[in-house]
DNA sequence: ACCTTCAATCTGACTAGACAACTAGCCTTA
DNA sequence: TAAGGCTAGTTGTCTAGTCAGATTGAAGGT
């Protein structure tokens, strides 16, 4: 019937709750067969909610006990999942000076990584990301021409890029391959960031993925290590 | 009865054919209802193994036409996962040189980091690791003496810090936090990883957990940049 | 005051089904 | 030959339970 399956709409409910403060770090979640006659469903159904916010440690399960909202120890800050920059960042102030925006040919290292045929053009995005007004990072983004003609004069400087592809374009990132290395301050990138040439920068190089498995964008960054990514490690 | 559910049996059973290769990158799994009727089990705790290998992106699951073994793009590489230094390059030439193995009065970032009250002796251990003969990384591990008083004289050179701590005193990390960023290489490690000083290296501090929550290692690492990480990202 | 016992409650594991949505191949028909 | 429809098989969602194992707190006894 309805397009949605219950047991995300019960995800979706119990998570904007603990986002919103409702349910705060530490508090008991309703019991399994409370969600269930709530909902009117099953008991099994309410597990799949559960389930899944166990596994991203929104929630903790305690058997015998009950199922309890999880310490927000890295757990909010959420790496280790492809976001925007502001959400890696997990702060708020972040600002864009766009230093080059416009359709090139692509290069062989880009035509190579996104699946491009030759002579095909891609869009060259490179921008330069400021934290509460001092600069952090530079990216540069490469995207198929074809795939959003106009997003090489889009108005970006304002929004997500990630989220502009999909409000305009439908284009929905699902995935992304990247390797993390450092490197050091060439004389134009140190002078956008404000340190001295030659000094070690995080350089990520990313590929970002469509659900189907195309490549969408490659991406590389290079941040000021007073930025250091977070992550998490599962055994 | 047995105190291993049937759907970890199922689970292990499916990943060790797929590890030993008896089943290859794109074929098809039994269907649900048949690995049901050959378990003896109903077909929902056949989707708890499933479901299970589909989030390791083990398998991949199409609606109407089957269960597939995944490719293994960046998927046996695990990354995004605590591991050994072995695990983590992707190569088994590994050899350690030992610069420094003992116990000392832990200094204080070491302390509260690892939960020890003042005065307590930590582990040090301060090892250079070459993969296939040449310098890759340095790695700086500080361990609670308490934990596994030995392991300041123990023979640590041919095998992994982990496994010694699991085979000898039941020891298993669980999940680590760690922070990912770049510095410019000093004297002593420049020499030792045949860099010039100053050079940028991915400098990586990660904090260990046992599954109580118990911190057990804190450890710094200082990798050249020939030996970037890969991690996948999901959205 | 302290300990033990016990019952209620909770999660973990599992059953034996049902129907829906989708896929792929076969078969008929124009 | 090509298009369309049918059908068997597969995964997705969900039900309405059962029993086991763990926890918690209250009642009761010493």
């Amino acid at each position: 019937m309805s397009p949605v399956p219950m047991y995300e709409v019960i995800y979706g409910d119990l998570l904007s709750q603990i986002k919103a403060g409702a349910l705060a770090p530490g508090d008991r979640l309703p019991s399994e067969p409370t969600l269930a006659s709530q909902y009117g469903v099953s008991r099994m159904t309410v597990r799949q909610a559960l389930d899944q916010l166990e596994a991203e440690h929104v929630v903790v399960r305690r058997r015998g006990s009950g199922t309890y909202v999880a310490q927000p120890s890295s757990t909010y800050r959420r790496m280790n999942r492809l976001g925007s920059f502001g959400e890696e960042m997990g702060v708020s102030e972040v600002s864009t000076e766009m230093k080059f925006q416009g359709a090139v040919v692509a290069p062989d290292e880009v035509r190579t990584r996104l699946g491009l045929k030759p002579r095909q053009k891609a869009t060259r995005l490179l921008r330069v990301r400021l934290v509460s007004g001092s600069p952090a990072a530079v990216q540069e983004s490469w995207l198929p021409y074809s795939l959003a003609p106009q997003l090489a004069r889009e108005e970006l400087v304002g929004g997500s890029l990630y989220r502009t592809l999909f409000e305009r374009w439908g284009v929905k990132l699902k995935w992304a391959e990247q390797t993390i290395s450092a490197v050091a301050a060439d004389a134009e990138r140190a002078g956008w960031l404000g340190v001295p040439q030659g000094s070690p920068l995080i350089w990520i190089t990313r590929v970002a993925f469509a659900d189907d498995g195309t490549p969408i964008e490659l991406a590389h960054s290079w941040t000021r290590p007073e930025f250091p990514l977070l992550a998490r490690l599962e055994t």
